[in-house]
DNA sequence: ATAGATAATCAACAGCTTGTCTATTAGTTG
DNA sequence: CAACTAATAGACAAGCTGTTGATTATCTAT
């Protein structure tokens, strides 16, 4: 960034790239991705890129910033959940999320799948990881965690994006309602007992 | 392809293609890798590199079919299982992995990490889905399975993908007996039991 | 409303990689 | 030895990149 930022010009400049972006990449064209592709689609001139960003992976984790925050947005419209009581209180947001994806389905499609962006991925699993499920880490065991646990926790968190891909992948085979109480019924509560448990074998 | 395939000048000079490619992504250099490099890390020309493969993917992809066939070698090294009888008879074919993936462990880092390549990835988890979890659900459950087993087996799949990454990206933090028998004793025991059970909540 | 500041445009540039030619040299096989 | 074929070397157009300088359009403070 060498200009403005607050500068109406620069907001709508900005604003444009990024949607040329995710349209773009929910057309399928995310693998050689050029700089002329975005701004050819945005309708702006290649040196204005330029001004804004030193590259497509600047713009990428501007995108990714701003739909990042409308996530963190969508699930803390929920209530906070007391996790000791019910473990089914994180239905909630769990589904929040798969709404979320839905509003840019095609986007997450492709950026989360085979030709997609690891960075982007990578970054997505942190995200789930710290506002769902670190939190139930937290809740549960206030000590320092140990390797087991960590383990554990990239263990779920990792499920969890592959079956996020998964339902990305199959076009929605179930609906929001479904998958969300398939993983909260029946997958979570494993994961709790894995995170109570010290089962060490040495 | 367009040359012979059994001529000793093209096994080498495929040999050395890979080596160098598998050598080069170990070194963290796997973006933005060019033709160039590796045929100067090869020390061939660049023109012959294209008498072989069409471009870097068609050569990635001969790599992991090479890897591939010997982790396959490696894992029914061990003796089949049975997986009626005990869960942890598992432990040595989960074991067999991770001894393979220390054999090449910072191309693996690399090729599975944030810089890393999405496909190879897939790849890589479709292959394990076929050798370890596969014949586990077919073992339990001989009728077409149904959205809830097979979303299972991606989270299952995903989530020992995630902990390999995890425990690659960390450096190995623990031994490989360590982390099989975690993974054998308290992770995979939850999961596999929603593989068989049929908790459809409708 | 105007003047100064700043963003957007346009044309052009060198640098790099790609994929494909040719012609020539080196190695393999019968 | 003779034929076949892989490897090399140099060159080419094409495409994308990131930057420059000059010009036009737009914003903002007075």
């Amino acid at each position: 960034m060498k200009v403005s930022q607050s500068d109406p010009r620069s907001i709508r400049t900005c604003t444009l790239l990024r949607e040329a972006m995710i349209n773009l990449t929910a057309e399928k064209k995310f693998t050689n991705l050029t700089v002329q592709d975005i701004t050819k689609q945005a309708g702006l001139n290649r040196t204005t890129f330029y001004l804004h960003y030193s590259g497509i992976n600047e713009l990428l984790d501007d995108c990714t910033r701003t739909l990042f925050n409308q996530m963190r947005a969508d699930i803390y419209g929920n209530e906070l959940f007391d996790f000791q009581s019910d473990i089914t209180v994180l239905e909630p947001f769990v589904s929040s999320v798969f709404y979320h994806l839905e509003q840019y389905e095609d986007f997450y499609r492709t950026i989360l799948g085979k030709q997609g962006n690891p960075e982007f991925k990578s970054l997505f699993q942190a995200l789930l990881s710290e506002l769902i499920f670190e939190p139930i880490v937290e809740s549960k065991n206030q000590q320092e965690i140990d390797w087991q646990t960590e383990m554990g926790l990239r263990f779920t968190c990792s499920g969890f994006v592959g079956v996020i891909v998964w339902w990305l992948e199959k076009r929605k085979p179930v609906s929001v309602k479904q998958i969300s109480e398939q993983i909260v019924c029946d997958v979570l509560p494993d994961y709790l007992s894995l995170l109570s448990q010290k089962n060490v074998k040495e």
